[in-house]
DNA sequence: AATGAATGAGAGTTCATTCAT
DNA sequence: GATGAATGAACTCTCATTCAT
């Protein structure tokens, strides 16, 4: 019994080694993600160097190319990758919304309140769209994709009687850009404008146009 | 007396000499700016180095530090500079129109016929919000401080009625932040849209917010 | 009953188990070394890392370790290993010449017709000349070992009249880098010489020297 | 007149200015190169990094790139360039030999010694074969062209009876191998074999080749 | 015996900046 | 003022080797 017992053991021993090796190299390459959200967030993309990336992440420098075949490579996953955490929080808080203009109320303070919790999150979106086009753009589909459906579903519920159905994309930019600017004006530089005005304003810009007959053209 | 004409004509070759240096030497650090628009807009700012800009100008590397404190300077410089002229061209484009939907309209036109003209500036824009912030920031206040007192002209005549003062600030940022964005799905990447349909969507939900009455709130 | 067989088979399987594993270690091993011809046939010594033979061997890197000391050790051993191999090759197409000519005949033509069948080795060789120096010793002295002695032995049937004793130690290197070299120069490269024309006039400048009287001194 | 002096002199010393720079820059090249044929020779090419030959060289890291476009590129050129010295020391000692087997006697006896005082360039040679494939060949080139040619006026003289034209090619290259590897030999390793009495058995091997009538074929 | 993730020294290369001319 | 050779810190990336599993 001991015997089998412990060549069970072993087998099992060994399968549970070979699972926590996977394990323990995910929960590395998870902390080097971590840490180059951290200094691009501090110091940008420019001044992420990997040294510093993996210094955070209380790993050698050459564990960094196990799990990322360049720099380069890591900045075109990067924002995808927190990207996704983001939206995770917006989608929760913007589940069960009544209309197109209440998701884009509840989207736009869940968006701001998750800026505030990660302030590293905004210069790895902001920054990306000139130093990670690769990322910026995966980035940029997976927002506008469920944006534009979302948008899409409130037309069919006969909402957004301005905007023609081909329309929709460009307004999504349009929204998406503007998102993004103003989170830029309210969390970086000056600050002089109050995140509930902001939203206040914003709103009343959207609403015009959501509201309201066709509007022509 | 040859002396003296000598010292004369040195005298006057001297003053003569300063003028000249002075004008070619302005024409030195136009030329410095200029091939940096140009590099910056081929290559990037990353991808802008001194060596590069000073070969495109013709001249030698040094020179370059008798125009420029450094390489950041010049960035700081480059986008306030290159950016009055495309403001320039907005600008006369823009004279006369005759309501704030049609500054709106002649404006976008203009900064997309500017951009078609002048390829290289959209990079040295839109990466500056990254790679060269301080100038940025000086090309924004140059930006905004017309757009806005543009919209305050605008409510003062009765347009606007929607907006309160405070908000044409925000306004200001999402409209500016709005065309930058479209302008550069339109004139980089895919390119699946056209500028004409692109500049409607944008009037027409421009419009919304700009026309009607009191919006509430 | 159940145990006792259960431990005899044990026993058994381990005594199997050895022989397996003896086995299975030398079959590892040379998986290893035959790789390790392959990869710097190839790539060369230089751009034979362990991580690409044991690649190529269809092992772990880790057990690289097992067999070889050290990357440099490998290299300590390729060339004598794979070399011996060459060596039996041209010792069967030899066996039974008649004369000191007719072996540096037969001989360079079967050189020359390994090569042409193991195109790895000639790289493996020349290089080790320079980035694994104590594998080209040790080759060269099995080569040179059974080239010397049967030149000694031509000399007691009474041919190379013109050579001493004491000069067949040159000679033979004289001939084997000439050999060597002529390789190198028809299976790399440029290629404008045929192997039978090569092989003509390394016989004529053999046969000089090998065939007539006493040369002198 | 001071003042046209001082012109003048201020043309010149800009003029010698200029000169000066040049000849310094070409001063700096040489440094490396002197130190590459240094490190390399002592430490091989695969030990001769950067780092190590600029400081040798008593300059810079960075000011070796800009004399040398890479690290291989230098390597291309090392050869060539210190071979070209060795090449001369050679010519100068076989002017005036009076037959094809006084050259070679000669040459090798000047080879020898260029190589005694000059320990460095052997290894130079021939870790060039592998490591510096493109400066071997155009080393080849410069030797092998004096080489074929110098046997092609010999034989116009009446010598060399025994190989035909188109062999001379052949004969050339099994020559300049076996010196070098007889160089090997001598100034590397073992060093069992004495300098003269390698080039008495070289002359007689090449004697026999190169007297006597026509051989055949 | 086999595994493969982790290590870190060290490589080649770039480039903003300096300064003697 | 203009020049451009020289500088050296800092970067990304490689890979032989180790060792816990």
């Amino acid at each position: 019994m001991p015997k089998k017992t412990g060549l069970v053991a072993l087998h099992i021993s060994r399968h549970v080694g070979r699972i926590d090796r996977k394990k323990k190299s995910e929960l590395t390459r998870r902390a080097i993600v971590d840490a180059a959200e951290l200094v691009v967030g501090e110091l940008g993309y420019q001044g992420a160097s990997i040294s510093e990336i993996t210094r955070r992440a209380g790993v050698a420098l050459g564990t960094f190319y196990r799990h990322f075949e360049s720099r380069e490579k890591l900045f075109d996953q990067l924002l995808p990758e927190v990207g996704e955490r983001m939206l995770e929080h917006v989608r929760v808080a913007i589940h069960g919304a009544q209309s197109a203009l209440e998701v884009e109320h509840t989207g736009l303070e869940a968006f701001f309140d998750y800026l505030s919790r990660h302030p590293y999150f905004l210069r790895v979106l902001s920054e990306a769209q000139s130093l990670a086009p690769i990322a910026y753009e995966a980035h940029l589909k997976n927002v506008s994709r469920r944006y534009i459906s979302s948008l899409r579903r409130s037309k069919k519920r006969g909402e957004l009687k301005r905007l023609r159905e081909d329309e929709l994309e460009t307004v999504a930019y349009m929204l998406m850009s503007a998102r993004e600017y103003l989170a830029s004006r309210l969390y970086r530089s000056g600050k002089r404008l109050s995140p509930s005005s902001v939203i206040q304003t914003y709103l009343k810009f959207v609403r015009a146009a959501f509201e309201g007959g066709n509007g022509g053209t």
